[in-house]
DNA sequence: GTGACGATAATCT
DNA sequence: GATTATCGTCACA
């Protein structure tokens, strides 16, 4: 009996992938596969299949539009994590790119789950205490027997999919080389054809410009 | 299918 | 004190 490889054990991206412009990045991550190793040990990721490229002080919508204690990450060196919270209930992640001294990341909105599928599930839902104490019930993920998971429903969205890899607060500044969070090539560079590029979601700046990338085809994108 | 709304905290003015 | 790179629920069509 051979053991079985999984994806997650390719080697991660070097750190000269990240040190480029973000809108090359973020057009070069589609297709690559994002990967979360827990504090209990257990692997989840998938393909990713949407993402947001930020800038600096050129881009009204970037955290780097201004330069301030919290979007000094940005203006730092590649290839690590930043990681924050909005609407004090949600965390999104990001990947640093550019050289240091200057500003840039891209957002990861959302991928296609490949493993640990079950315990996205169980991170997901289908209840959550908030801080409040108040109850929220969550979008379904599971039928009410065990049945079937629904992928498209766990990782579709930027909050849904820190909620899912369990990405949290204390992955920012984290190295994406591992070996707490990693990314790994997948099946290459995927075809200029399979690729749009349409303008960001929910921001309120700079609506209109071009930074979304997303595997058109794909069903788990957001919305 | 669409649109309004609230939750909730870090960040910045 | 205002804003926010979101999500789920509800009402309605």
């Amino acid at each position: 009996m051979s053991k079985i490889i999984p994806p997650s054990a390719a080697s991660p991206l070097p750190k000269s992938f990240y040190e480029r412009p973000s809108h090359e990045v973020a057009r070069d991550l589609l297709g690559r596969q994002l990967w979360r190793r827990s504090a209990d040990g257990s692997v989840s990721g998938g393909t990713l299949v949407e993402v947001e490229a930020y800038l600096g002080p050129d881009d009204p919508a970037s955290h780097a539009f201004r330069r301030t204690p919290r979007s000094e990450i940005m203006y730092g060196p590649a290839g690590i994590a930043y990681v924050y919270r909005t609407y004090g209930v949600h965390f999104c992640a990001n990947v640093v790119c550019e050289g240091a001294g200057v500003a840039g990341a891209v957002l990861l909105r959302a991928l296609e789950p490949i493993e640990g599928i079950e315990r996205m599930a169980g991170r997901r839902g289908p209840i959550v205490q908030t801080g409040g104490g108040a109850v929220v019930r969550q979008q379904k993920v599971a039928g009410e027997n065990g049945d079937e998971i629904n992928r498209r429903a766990l990782c579709s969205g930027p909050a849904k999919l820190t909620q899912s890899l369990d990405i949290n607060l204390e992955l920012n500044g984290a190295d994406l080389g591992g070996p707490h969070i990693w990314l790994t090539a997948g099946s290459g560079r995927v075809a200029d054809e399979l690729v749009a590029v349409t303008p960001r979601i929910g921001v309120t700046q700079a609506a209109d410009v071009p930074a979304r990338y997303i595997i058109k085809d794909s069903v788990f994108l957001s919305r």
